[in-house]
DNA sequence: ATCGCTGCAAAAATTTTGCAGGTAA
DNA sequence: TTACCTGCAAAATTTTTGCAGCGAT
């Protein structure tokens, strides 16, 4: 039931997460900003920058604008970025009311991505920071493994 | 010991552990293979392929040559590969008797890295195997913060 | 009317590949 | 001799940047 009620004219913006902040760091809400978060909204996982290019394909969004796109989601703590080891950057949607720290499993022959929820590694976090005289730690970490599907396949 | 009397004359190989693998594999010890373990031999933290390529540039190793050399010491085991979420490889050498899975701390201002031996993971991954259905589950896991010079200096 | 943003094109950075000649075994 | 390797050059990938015009506020 999209249809009406009242949608708002196309020009006017709705006041979402994105355009306050947006607004508050003087950036401009923008289509191709738009349609970025709405391909990350329905995504549970992390995406590839060609990935999005190729949801978004149809409302001509250049790839330029995609990278710009994400080191400003990013800088905003909008987007959380995660690395899988290949050579490409992926990008996850930061919920309301989340930091966006978490961790995934990811099958090394099909590319499937488990969600991992916790976090093992505050505690540790804080002992490496006193044992090294580190400040600010934080960490990375993905897990890797075969899935079921792809072991049965030989 | 494995030695006795006789060193072989300098053209001849030792016989290490780089020389037994490559015969293993059918797969020849040329001097720039030996430059580069010797190189990584030399250091404790993981190298940039940049950092191998300066490091050997007496010896005139090409690029290539460096890359096409690190894939297959990888696939033999005998260096592992990191990655700090910049976009550059990093290897380091994987020493005797150790499986070269460990962890680091890097200082997000100046680079510094402290080596991480423990693992505290093991119990964490067949947990997570067998809660998703996965087999041969690994993981990788880096630390990220700000040392005790950086923190001074602002 | 600003100032930021976009598309396009070019450039940069990292990594891979093809090929002809050279070398270890 | 036979693979395998190397250097060189070219290409492929991923990401960044410059610029002129367009668009959000």
């Amino acid at each position: 039931m999209k249809s009406h009620a009242h949608e708002q004219p196309a020009r006017r913006q709705k006041m979402t997460a994105l355009t306050g902040r947006l607004r508050r760091h003087a950036r401009k809400v923008t289509g191709p900003r738009q349609t970025i978060l709405k391909v990350l909204r329905q995504q549970s996982h992390p995406l590839t920058i060609k990935e999005i290019l190729v949801a978004v394909r149809d409302q001509r969004c250049d790839l330029a604008t995609i990278y710009r796109a994400m080191h400003l989601l990013e800088e905003m703590h909008m987007v959380k970025r995660f690395d899988f080891g290949d050579g490409a950057a992926r990008y996850e949607l930061v919920r309301e009311g989340d930091d966006g720290h978490h961790h995934h499993l990811v099958c090394t022959r099909c590319g499937t991505i488990v969600e991992i929820e916790e976090c093992f590694l505050r505690e540790i976090e804080s002992r490496l920071a006193a044992a090294n005289d580190f400040t600010a730690v934080t960490h990375k970490l993905e897990f890797f493994g075969l899935c079921s599907r792809c072991r049965r396949r030989r």
